[in-house]
DNA sequence: GTCTATAACGGGATAGAC
DNA sequence: GTCTATCCCGTTATAGAC
């Protein structure tokens, strides 16, 4: 028998359905709490603003990507490549159906306080990994270098990301972000490179 | 003698004030209308919304620096290399003080219409010059590869200027973007080699 | 501590008169 | 193009039920 949920956990499961389908902006709080049938100052009891639910909820939905990137990375093995190491690190975010998120996430990400939020909940521990891996394939980096250069390809990952439908529809269907294998072979392969260049002066 | 603005630019200046002083939820549109001495509604007249009215002082203000951007293009010549294309195209962006606007072009960016509106007007062009150009140095690549390592980069730049500030806090000062001629310098060199790897099957 | 009910306030948006 | 009046919504506060 179904048992239901506590809730906080229906209002994030509310407001995941009804942002995803009418957007922020599109969604009321009292939408949310209709949907999810508590009381609208619930939602302010639990999360203190509509602006943190959205974080929770995104929040929520990044733990199980991140788990595939570290075991990506652990199943890579002792001696990886960098191509490797890139795919374990941008292959299950670009993986994702991420057309209904992506306004979201991008929404969310704007805001500098809540990124360190966050970053410092999520993407810590996850970059320090990933740069800890890359230092020891390519050692004449440093390790400054190896952080940016992974932050330059966290980038492009972002953009493809949020801006991919949008790239979709201004080049007339020319940039299909929608064939996520190519597009993911396409980064690899370009920061690939750019992890193997030189270090200047 | 100085004679007094129209009351659309006057709501531009003096959003553009209130916004970089006190950021965008912090500034009602009471306050904008006050400071510019119009009245509430002529906000809405001239712009449709506040999120339209940010996204015309942004637009605004990209304008000098995507005409930078074109010139370092054209200055590079008939015969550039690779390198100064890529700093052609992030550097003019990256050489700004963008620590007030930042949180303000991300908020603009996060929405999906506002983007496509933005890139429409600004970049469509400027993105086929520069892919223009970079094809022409590298003859090899495709027209979309061009263009999608194109994004990257600005994927990359984009990511630099928004999440900067947050990498300089998580990072305890290791990441420092404050040095803008260095990070221009690493960006350069990690996209030349990204754009110089050879073109998958 | 968890949640409901309700009221009030500030701010973005809009319709319609001028 | 300008201005008033009004509406809706996010948010906060409060009181109280369980």
């Amino acid at each position: 028998m179904i048992v239901r949920p506590d809730t906080k956990t229906r209002i994030l499961d509310a407001a995941e359905k009804l942002f995803g389908e009418k957007g922020f902006d599109g969604t009321s709080l009292r939408d949310i709490t209709t949907e999810a049938d508590v009381n609208l100052a619930a939602v302010n009891y639990h999360f203190q603003s509509k602006e943190s639910l959205i974080e929770a909820v995104i929040m929520r939905s990044a733990e199980p990507v991140n788990q595939k990137r570290i075991a990506m990375l652990e199943a890579a093995g002792p001696n990886p490549s960098i191509e490797q190491l890139i795919e374990a690190f941008i292959g299950p975010v670009l993986e994702q159906n991420f057309e209904p998120m992506a306004p979201l996430m991008a929404r969310v990400l704007s805001s500098p306080e809540v990124m360190v939020r966050v970053f410092k909940h999520h993407m810590e521990t996850l970059s320090r990994r990933f740069a800890d891996g890359i230092g020891k394939v390519l050692p004449e980096l440093s390790q400054v270098e190896v952080l940016w250069r992974l932050h330059f390809t966290a980038g492009a990952m972002a953009h493809a990301v949020i801006r991919g439908p949008m790239l979709h529809e201004v080049f007339g269907g020319v940039l299909d972000f929608k064939d996520r294998k190519l597009l993911i072979e396409r980064l690899v392969r370009f920061a690939a490179a750019g992890f193997r260049a030189p270090e200047g002066h």
